[in-house]
DNA sequence: CGCCAGGGTAGAC
DNA sequence: GTCTACCATGGC
């Protein structure tokens, strides 16, 4: 068991990514404490001053600087980003410290985003939570225990009418069975398709050829998992944020919009969403049935 | 009980 | 190409 100081020397605020809601597997713990399972490790960590405080098994400290983009300068993005679209320079204002994460375990992420279609946010983390507890390996740590993300094989070992009992709902398992294979016998190769050398039109093209995923949630997987930043997921926050922002954009709908955006916005739309989803949705939860 | 919530798909026109 | 019904589940 190792307690650990991880210094950040850029602006940083735990609290504040962790609010992004693109990895399901946090919760909080109380006193400032937030619990997560990364790449089959069970962390607790905090917010310091100068950067993070975490508790694990062993010295996870290259992990989370992948996980949390330590390696790229985000003050470089937002400058980019602002210098492109007065709008997103607003938005960077006002979300300073909201970052895109990689996340490390790309099928568990392949999976959630299947398991996202109308769903709020508390539901998919519940889905991939019964996912990890049902099929994945117990984790303990300062009396917590949680599951390891369970690998395709597992899956198809345990067969989709176990996983279906889950109740994902939408014929989710089908769709979770028929990625676990394409994995299995190597149709689809998440860590291959992460290369940089793997443009993002050819990582997507690669994801829509499975069941269940459509434009939205390849793009999700490729700006979470497979580090395509220049992918622009368009949920219905997105699409709403779009409309009352960029009434030049009006109209475009699918391909349309992702490319109009990353026109505007360049190699880190991503980021750009991500203000765009953030800010939707900070609106929604301060004026309810607010247009 | 009716409504809605990070979409995708097949079938109809 | 665009529109529609349907896909399931849980919470309010």
């Amino acid at each position: 068991m190792v307690t650990r100081q991880l210094r950040i020397n850029q602006q940083f605020d735990l609290d504040a990514v962790l609010d992004g809601t693109q990895d399901f597997r946090w919760h909080p713990l109380g006193s400032g404490w937030h619990s997560g399972v990364l790449r089959g490790n069970l962390i607790h960590a905090r917010k310091m001053a100068v950067g993070i405080e975490y508790r694990a098994s062993r010295d996870l400290d290259y992990l989370l600087k992948g996980y949390f983009r330590l390696d790229e300068n985000i003050e470089d993005i937002h400058a980019d980003l602002s210098y492109r679209c007065g709008t997103v320079a607003q938005l960077v204002k006002r979300h300073p410290y909201l970052r895109v994460l990689r996340q490390p375990d790309r099928w568990e992420c392949m999976v959630a985003y299947i398991c996202s279609a109308t769903a709020k946010i508390e539901d998919i983390a519940a889905k991939v939570e019964r996912i990890a507890d049902e099929f994945g390996c117990a984790i303990r740590l300062d009396g917590e225990q949680r599951s390891t993300f369970p690998s395709p094989a597992s899956l198809l070992d345990a067969g989709e009418d176990r996983l279906a009992d889950l109740r994902l709902g939408l014929k989710r398992h089908e769709k979770i069975i028929d990625a676990a294979e394409r994995i299995q016998d190597g149709r689809l190769n998440l860590e291959e398709l992460a290369r940089p050398e793997v443009c993002y039109a050819e990582a997507k093209r690669r994801l829509m050829v499975c069941k269940g995923i459509g434009e939205k949630i390849a793009d999700c997987i490729a700006l979470f998992a497979l580090d395509k930043t220049e992918a622009f997921p368009v949920d219905t926050w997105v699409e709403r944020a779009m409309a009352k922002r960029f009434p030049c954009a009006e109209g475009l709908v699918g391909e349309e919009l992702v490319i109009w955006a990353q026109d505007r916005f360049g190699k880190y739309a991503g980021y750009a969403n991500q203000l765009l989803f953030q800010e939707e949705r900070e609106i929604s939860k301060e004026l309810p049935g607010g247009a």
